[in-house]
RNA sequence: GCGGGCGUAGCUCAGUGGUAGAGCGCCACCUUGCCAAGGUGGAUGUCGUGAGUUCGAAUCUCAUCGCCCGCUCCA
């Protein structure tokens, strides 16, 4: 992220556009104008969710039988967020100055003794403005009156308004109101810079909280990762089911983090789905897993469509990683708004179960019964983000294709996601919406594939009309029930339908009778 | 959180104080024998929201919410 980023606006509007027109993500509250860093997802977004989510359950718990599922509670404990350290330890209290809004550390500003002249306000002579906003300017070593006094109109300036065409004569003749002084020792509300004055410190909450309770007096917290389930549950686990290390707990849901500035669509949020494994292991097989469980990953994205040009890996060096981490990657993908992550995997040793062994003060060791050494287990932890990976889905397969053919230009919008994500698997059309026969075999069609797969049966105008509006959304393959089905182009084509593939628009014949198990084939 | 830009139909946008608009999309019917834009008709807006100025506000002022860009932050 130190890279300079490639970044393309005009695309990423265009992403942004077709996702509302075609109902994959809408705003939340959209309704009653919005609700800053929260999205919906629409149908098809849905249905492009949950076959990502699908597809990784898959692939990392139903297909590997050392790693195995939970579903953790979303309210959380204050205690297991203390041990973690969410709660207390990862923010810190900000001021920001008033004048120069330079950002401080309040634990860092140094007590300052001398004389504080207070202002009530400013007005400018000869005309109607004017403010009433008290600020107070400390007279720091080397600050005589006219420099305090010239300190606070420069605050009060802030304030003026268009109706001010000359700002700096402005500046000269602003009159400061009602002003008073007050000796104060050992203060931290003053900027030792400049004098002026500072906000409140502010406690950065990074986490959401919920009270309940008959009358709402304890707190609990929305996780702000789903990890700390894991590790609470981690023993569990562990005693409800044989299992030996190395071996995984994995998770998909909700966290929730109270971001101070929601970006780029869905790529920063409030709330966010993750999908996370937690892997416990030996301590000295922690960096070689660390170093396999990325290859794994990396590998889970060629498969859904995000190739492995597209995606960096950063190893995050000394002093950037968490302090726990002893080996971080970070798996990076070029959206149009930049190089950002999609997935961390953390080697986060024995910080984890050790906190909590210490803050519940119960044990969370692990006896092996080969070596008979007991000891905290390491974890290796892969961490994906489900919407980022989503919005990557889309973003990569956002293509426009040039079509144009003589003198006239035709643009084809077409969302090239591999089979398995597109939210829709076949478009089942009738050539001719007025041929009784057509509709019958189309609407039969439908209903045979409909258990296994989502289709879309379309009617509408005309079928290359309807190609276009599948190639839209992703659809992998349209099915045309034509003349040919009916059997007037001979015996040997009857009861055979069109296939149009959308990414080469090409076509072939199949029999009515090889077109499910053709397409299962496909789409899984 | 700070600074700048923006908010008008589903989408892209025009409209700068005096009757709410266009293109595309959408719906219906007609046409259509395999890749969009053919014909006819139709629906859709408290002009982001709220207050103010005005005889009159999409237009001017203020506030608020949201979006985009740059900072800042990101356990």
């Amino acid at each position: 992220m130190a890279n300079k980023d490639v970044t393309d606006p005009v695309r990423m509007e265009k992403i942004v556009s077709l996702c509302k027109r075609r109902g994959f993500i809408f705003q939340a509250g959209e309704l009653y104008g919005g609700l800053n860093g929260c999205w919906d997802y629409g149908p098809l977004g849905t249905e492009l969710k949950r076959n990502l989510k699908d597809f990784w359950w898959r692939k990392t718990v139903q297909e590997r039988d050392d790693v195995l599922g939970m579903d953790g509670s979303i309210l959380t404990m204050e205690q297991v967020l203390v041990s973690s350290g969410h709660v207390g330890g990862f923010s810190d209290p900000m001021c920001d100055c008033l004048l120069s809004k330079a950002r401080l550390r309040a634990d860092q500003i140094p007590a300052q003794s001398g004389k504080v002249y207070h202002f009530a306000g400013a007005t400018l002579p000869d005309t109607a403005w004017k403010m009433e906003k008290a600020y107070s300017v400390l007279q720091t070593t080397g600050m005589d009156e006219a420099k305090v006094r010239k300190t606070a109109r420069e605050y009060y300036s802030q304030f003026f308004n268009n109706s001010i065409q000359d700002k700096k004569a402005a500046l000269k003749s602003l009159q400061l109101t009602g002003e008073t002084t007050e000796e104060v020792t050992d203060s931290t509300s003053y900027n030792p810079e400049n004098g002026s004055l500072l906000t409140e410190p502010r406690e950065f909450n990074l986490m959401l909280q919920t009270n309940f309770g008959a009358t709402g007096e304890q707190i609990a917290y929305l996780r702000p990762e789903t990890a700390q389930s894991i590790f609470c549950q981690y023993k569990n686990v562990l005693d409800s089911n044989r299992i030996k290390l190395p071996f995984g707990i994995a998770q998909v849901g909700k966290s929730f983090r109270n971001e101070i500035n929601p970006r780029n669509f869905t790529f920063r949020s409030r709330e966010f789905e993750q999908m996370e494994i937690e892997y416990f292991c030996r301590p000295e097989d922690g960096m070689r897993l660390t170093d396999e469980w990325l290859e794994t990953r990396l590998c889970f994205y060629a498969e859904i469509g995000i190739p492995r040009e597209k995606l960096h890996i950063l190893d995050v060096p000394d002093g950037e990683r968490a302090f726990y981490s002893k080996k971080t990657y970070d798996i990076e993908y070029e959206f149009p708004f930049g190089i950002q992550e999609l997935e961390g995997v953390a080697y986060r040793t024995d910080y984890d179960l050790g906190v909590h062994q210490k803050g519940a003060g119960k044990p969370l060791e692990y006896f092996d019964e080969e070596t008979k050494e007991k000891f905290l287990p390491h974890v290796v932890e892969p961490s994906a983000g489900c919407d980022r990976t989503v919005l990557a889905l889309i973003c990569e397969a956002f293509d426009e294709e040039e079509l144009g053919k003589d003198d006239k230009s035709d643009i084809r919008t077409v969302m090239r996601f591999v089979p398995a994500m597109a939210p829709i698997k076949v478009g089942i059309f009738p050539l001719m919406k007025k041929n009784d026969d057509q509709v019958r075999i189309a609407r039969e069609i439908q209903k045979t594939l409909q258990p296994w797969m989502n289709v879309f049966y379309d009617d509408g105008g005309a079928v290359g009309r309807r190609y276009r509006r599948q190639d839209e959304i992703g659809t992998p393959f349209c099915v045309t029930i034509d003349f040919e089905t009916l059997g007037e182009a001979g015996e040997e084509l009857k009861n055979t339908v069109t296939i149009r593939h959308r990414d080469s628009m090409e076509q072939e014949r199949l029999h009515i009778d090889s077109l499910l198990p053709w397409l299962i084939q496909r789409v899984r």
